[in-house]
DNA sequence: GATGAATGAGGGTTCATTCAT
DNA sequence: TATGAATGAACCCTCATTCAT
């Protein structure tokens, strides 16, 4: 809407007005981490931004495409913090994705117990922003360990281990955090083992066995 | 609000208003299955009843409070439904419930992806329902298996597996149940051997290694 | 939406509706012909009538739909004030269906300078409605002359001669009414025998001549 | 606004912005031609410009003045094509007149039916605008016909004759151009012919029976 | 118990205009 | 002169609830 693709420098009020995105952004983050969808008013978040209202629909495109947008930042956010390393066995790059992945749900309470392991609230822009993370989850997850996420027998599990994380990290949070993270990341990594053996049980490859010693390695290890 | 405890013969008009209060029910049950809470008026409500919008609030106590119990009323009859049997050995008790519970999803699929495996949407009392329901349906599994449900090493294993059951039933009837019930059930019981084998981890008991055993017993067999 | 097509007695609520109904018609009425539609604001409306503002939904669909109802009720008040009479000479009863139209647009100023001969405006609905009137009368004078009002001839000239009397009536209210109403009706039945001639030129037919002569045997009496 | 009186040479950015007034005074006229007054925005009218919608405020002085603007406008570039000539019979001339005046709503037919022919929308400058040019053409026709367009006697005739054209042209037009312009000329000339007695009726004068059988004689040689 | 007319708070959006750059 | 970000008033509409009948 402002920045055009010209290699130009961005003036100074171009830079203002994506400052204004951003307390915007910022501020829809904010109210929706601690309220439902439909209990935040486009006033809220203009009050919170410090904005007039109407930039609302300038700078996005209604309360929608906002939240739609916010839940996008957010997800962006939890990427970036829990990215996978290259380095280092297989099953300690896991655990530290996994670590990072519930240091900042942990940083992130409300967001996290709102916006991230939320399903589905207000809009389908917003639907499509979950699954699509939920998607890009399991596929760095699945390539990680070898696998080819597309196999169809993996579908399934692997939807139900990311549900199961997400349900316990939403628990976790909601009862005061009674375990220390390693605890549920090893949690995390027996629901992926169980998941991987019932995509075994449904179509067994070597890909799928190679990948549940893997995990296992770290089980006898314990 | 109606009935009064006595003894007392219901009268015609009580029986009457009972009728109409099913009607209302019945009609929030059918469109809370097809449209997400804020979509769904109180007059297409009792426009569905075939009763006057004024009934709501007098039968039950405003939109919320309706769709609080229409959730409780699918959760009954999914309940009914699935209900534990107490005789055969424990594995096949298990399975004939996870059975009945995936085909009682089946047979009401809009319920199902909309109010069953729906987290919280619109109200507090309608998330109070959904936990009180995840909630006894762990420990319906826990009795079975002769474990204690109030083990606080269950609490989050046992919530990543009811999540797990939820997501794969959502996805398997999202996208053309691409497998039979069966293998559902069986992925079901992989999870919750997971599930256990993580109690385990936190906090390794008797009871939980006996009901492991009894598990993989039908692994084996397999 | 209240009354039923049953034969019942309307109740005393349904007639207080109706009431309702009447009093934000009356204040569309009076608002309308005071403003142009777009300074009409529904507030302005409901206040006008004594009643809350989202009664106007309740009762009609919204602001454009009551501006077409307001529209039709004019000019359905219009149509019965001038509605021709059945006995005594042609040329006489057109004089007085004229003189009627002429006093209705009097006794009626605001609406008529506003509503009656202002063409469309704010809505489609609207502007359908200024056509059927229009055409209606039409047909309506042609009846009474013994013409085809479907003429393909007559078409364009008596549009022409509609807009005509519309212009000079519209005109004349404006600028304080400097003629008497017979010389208003004097000259719109020029206005007509020169339609009508125009429709001899296109394609001259006897009827048309016929007309022709009836309106003459006027002139060469005054 | 910008261009002073004295009689330097313009500089090149005042050509510049005299370019950017026209590209908007386009636009508008383009952009009104197509819709009704409220459905166009100061942005579409800009973006169809290809200019910031701020200059809106800066060339002109708001929406509404531009919109009157446009309509002066278009009524300037009417009355250039259809500008009487001096030369030949009178009758001759008015022909020429009423040809070229049809022909150019034929050419600019969106422009006709919703700038032109329509009356007064949107705001007060713009009713006046119509006004003006209504006035302008009758004061041509009479002048031509010479007679005294100040007779207050004539007034509302030509005022009704020149609805009636306008009517007429409007209906031609949207019902895809059923006759030759040639007839709805004779027609208009029929109108006039009708206008002028009507005048005569309310206060003959030797000046109106001259100018009727001037077009009479046109009639007869028909 | 049943009706549905009435209420009115509250929402999101649009948009002409202003003004700093 | 040109830009377009910022403003905020104003609008219409939806809808859960109330309550007289």
């Amino acid at each position: 809407m402002t920045q055009s693709v010209t290699g130009k420098p961005p003036t100074r009020r171009q830079l203002a007005a994506q400052e204004t995105r951003q307390k915007l952004l910022r501020a829809a983050l904010e109210c929706f981490s601690q309220r439902p969808y439909a209990d935040v008013t486009v006033g809220d978040i203009a009050r919170s931004a410090g904005v007039a209202h109407g930039l609302l629909s300038h700078h996005f495109n209604g309360k929608e495409s906002l939240y739609a947008e916010a839940v996008r930042e957010i997800d962006r956010q939890l990427r970036a913090a829990a990215k996978l390393t290259t380095d280092g066995p297989v099953l300690e790059r896991l655990r530290r994705h996994l670590t990072a992945h519930l240091e900042f749900l942990a940083e992130h309470e409300d967001a996290a117990l709102n916006l991230i392991l939320r399903r589905a609230e207000g809009t389908d822009a917003a639907g499509e922003a979950f699954e699509a993370t939920r998607r890009e989850g399991i596929h760095a997850i699945c390539r990680l360990l070898g696998l080819d996420a597309d196999d169809p027998a993996l579908e399934l599990p692997m939807r139900g281990y990311s549900a199961a994380c997400d349900e316990t990290a939403r628990h976790w949070l909601r009862s005061g955090r009674p375990h220390e993270i390693a605890a549920l990341v090893d949690m995390w990594i027996t629901f992926l083992s169980g998941a991987i053996r019932a995509a075994c049980d449904l179509a067994p490859t070597p890909a799928l066995n190679e990948a549940l010693e893997v995990l296992q390695a770290g089980r006898s290890r314990s």
